[in-house]
DNA sequence: CTCATTTTGTACCGTTTCGCATAAAATAAT
DNA sequence: ATTATTTTATGCGAAACGGTACAAAATGAG
């Protein structure tokens, strides 16, 4: 796994440093970040940066898919198929509030929904890696609700490609609400009522 | 209305040139629009855009005011009264998906979701009109909602402000999915189930 | 016609930006 | 110890950045 090289070791963990550099993205977007910033929130000075991560794109692109496979993680955490179908998406909109409710000045809400979206268009790669993020999350949710109708847990027949992307819409409106500065509470709300529309009123 | 005023007259039209910078804005964000951009393709000198419109948060606040205006103008014409509830949704997402399906090298989304959201922590500002943006978006459709209550069109006793947010929640994920570069057929089958979810399958 | 007023265009200012060149420092191989 | 290799640190440099000073141009008022 970890064989020794040769030359000087590094003095930086690279999973470390590129949490430090998602703070930043968070807040201030790609364009809004500059490597100065980059380098003072990492502690790394811009060449060391640039030899380890390439530049400021190719950074942000392995931020981005360490968050996209991070979120990825939480889902199937939250999708744990020995828990109700209603818990399950509970939990989804739980744990995502939990990370869309963080920050320091004001709620950051999802990383990807609130500065992947804004560079979309002049990056091709940034547009590529959202849309598969996305995707994958719908997938996630869709097989869950597979492995619902099977049980039982929704109605044979149900659509649940259909519903699994309403229940991911929901996941985006409290991504876009929660960096508009929405409260907790009304976020919760929002989420409680995202899973009685797809499981019915409790 | 227009009094003529003294010194030498304006060479361009403000409204005008508020639609261009709007272009530039939404496929290049905020932080990612320089002012020599602006500039070109408002065909204004960097002094003129200033004396009409301030610094560069200024002109990004009055363009994202203006797009808050038409983007109310244009639900308010999708949700005619004189239409079925059914219709109504429906025409919302049509027109929504006109905006948000138009690009010149990728799909643009919404204006303020995709290019707002990234600016909202560091702006107040952005994120106050951001927030004043949604709120009105979803008041509009609250307000057809209840009309739809009194008309029968919803059962007695709809939780229409709930209804609105997932009506909107729908309008959010069709611009995030739009922006991420999603087929119009995969949007519309999106709007549909959207349109389907409140008022039931028709 | 002359003057006051406003907009326009050129040119400039200081700062920030990204990226790299270069040399010192720290390790493994020999 | 010497050498090869890799990372660190300083600092440079050209370009782009936001913003403005200033003079010329275009209008209305007197």
């Amino acid at each position: 796994m970890s064989e020794k090289k040769r030359g000087r070791p590094r003095a930086f963990d690279a999973k470390v440093t590129l949490e430090k550099a998602r703070e930043v993205f968070w807040d201030r977007g790609f364009a809004g970040t500059s490597l100065d910033t980059l380098s003072a929130a990492t502690r790394l000075n811009r060449p060391s940066l640039y030899g380890a991560f390439g530049d400021k794109e190719a950074l942000y692109l392995d931020v981005m898919e360490a968050y996209r496979a991070e979120s990825m993680d939480v889902l199937a955490d939250a999708l744990d198929p020995s828990l109700p179908l209603r818990d399950n998406l509970a939990r989804v909109y739980k744990s995502a509030l939990e990370i869309y409710l963080h920050g320091e000045t004001s709620a950051r809400g999802c990383f990807l929904i609130s500065t992947a979206t804004a560079e979309a268009i002049q990056h091709e790669r940034v547009r590529d890696l959202l849309s598969r993020s996305l995707e994958d999350f719908d997938g996630a949710i869709e097989q869950r609700m597979a492995l619902a109708v099977e049980r039982g847990e929704l109605p044979d027949g149900s659509d649940v490609h259909t519903l699994a992307r309403l229940a991911s819409a929901v996941m985006h409106s409290l991504a876009v609400r929660a960096r508009a500065g929405d409260s907790r509470k009304t976020l919760e709300a929002l989420a409680q009522s995202g899973v009685d529309m797809i499981c019915g009123k409790a």
